[in-house]
DNA sequence: AGAACGTCTCGGCCGC
DNA sequence: TGCGGCCGAGACGTTC
């Protein structure tokens, strides 16, 4: 579900309401999302006790570091979903949550002190959940190989062109390799392509000065916007109160397939790249 | 029936 | 013939 824009969006809602929340119980019926420790009571002893301090974004990584210098480590995958659940809200039957389609879905939760809880939710099961030292998670094998953050400032056009440098494949497929940039998926790349009008079965090897920079451009832009839009959510994605991101209104590509394109007017073609659905303008976006 | 917002692993092929 | 690297397909649950 989730690629940096929605991350993102989880993880701002996650430093608004549970910072300073003592974890007083977990509980977990899917345990293979559970890949350190594997087994829950040995995750719930050693997490028992401890305050949350802050959540953070590396990628599409959420972690959350606790005041007993471990940190959670969840990975969304493709249907993932972190939900705040408030015992409260569900008397008042104000719940979101209750009215989210995809809540039964819930295989883990963190419960609090004061009776809330952050439960874990995935349809498909690929999400996965680790505890590890708080020095340790930039080296943890998953996260220790990704490429640089696009939105951070450090991410100027050279080092963009420096991580496309030698890169063999189509751009499509580049850009969602998160060695080479951290935290675009299937739909950012659609859009970020459409946005730069070039084609996604481009090589890389094959792309112009003026190519790059648009693309780079398009990069900064399209993530940032999606952010304020809290996300997209075409089909699954939920924020922390089982809300949907608001960017879903402004796709150009992904999904779009057979409508007409907003610039020129010519219908949006599907074709596979590495397997993904991809979307894009055959008359803006030439090869 | 086919596709779904992600990643990891495996097997085959290419070229030293 | 042997080995490393790259690439694509398949796998992982489940829903609509």
């Amino acid at each position: 579900m989730p690629e940096l824009p929605e991350v993102q969006t989880i993880v701002s809602d996650l430093n608004k309401k549970i910072i300073g929340k003592k974890i007083v119980d977990v509980w977990c019926d899917w345990p293979k999302i559970l890949q350190k420790p594997k087994r829950i009571r040995e995750f719930k002893k050693k997490i028992k006790g401890a305050e949350i301090k802050k959540a953070w974004r590396r990628a599409k990584f959420i972690i959350i570091d606790t005041s007993f210098n471990l940190s959670i480590i969840f990975h969304m995958r493709m249907t993932g979903h972190l939900l705040l659940f408030n015992p409260q809200l569900k008397i008042k039957n104000h719940d979101p949550i209750i009215e989210d389609p995809v809540n039964r879905f819930i295989h883990f939760k963190l419960i609090f002190a004061d009776k809330t809880e952050l439960w874990f939710s995935d349809m498909r099961k690929f999400g996965t959940i680790a505890l590890v030292p708080q020095n340790e998670v930039l080296k943890e094998k998953s996260l220790a190989k990704l490429g640089p953050e696009p939105l951070d400032e450090k991410f100027t056009f050279t080092v963009f062109s420096k991580q496309l440098g030698g890169q063999r494949g189509k751009i499509k497929q580049v850009l969602q390799n998160q060695e080479v940039i951290a935290g675009i998926g299937n739909i950012y790349a659609d859009e970020i392509l459409w946005e730069a009008k070039v084609h996604p079965k481009k090589l890389v090897s094959s792309l112009t000065p003026t190519n790059l920079r648009n693309i780079f451009t398009a990069i900064k832009k399209i993530l940032a916007k999606a952010i304020v839009k809290r996300g997209t959510s075409v089909a699954d994605f939920r924020d922390t109160a089982g809300k949907k991101g608001f960017y879903n209104g402004m796709r150009k590509a992904y999904q779009r397939t057979g409508e007409p394109c907003m610039r020129c007017g010519k219908k949006i073609k599907r074709i596979v790249i590495g397997g993904r659905g991809t979307h894009y303008c055959p008359k803006c976006q030439k090869i």
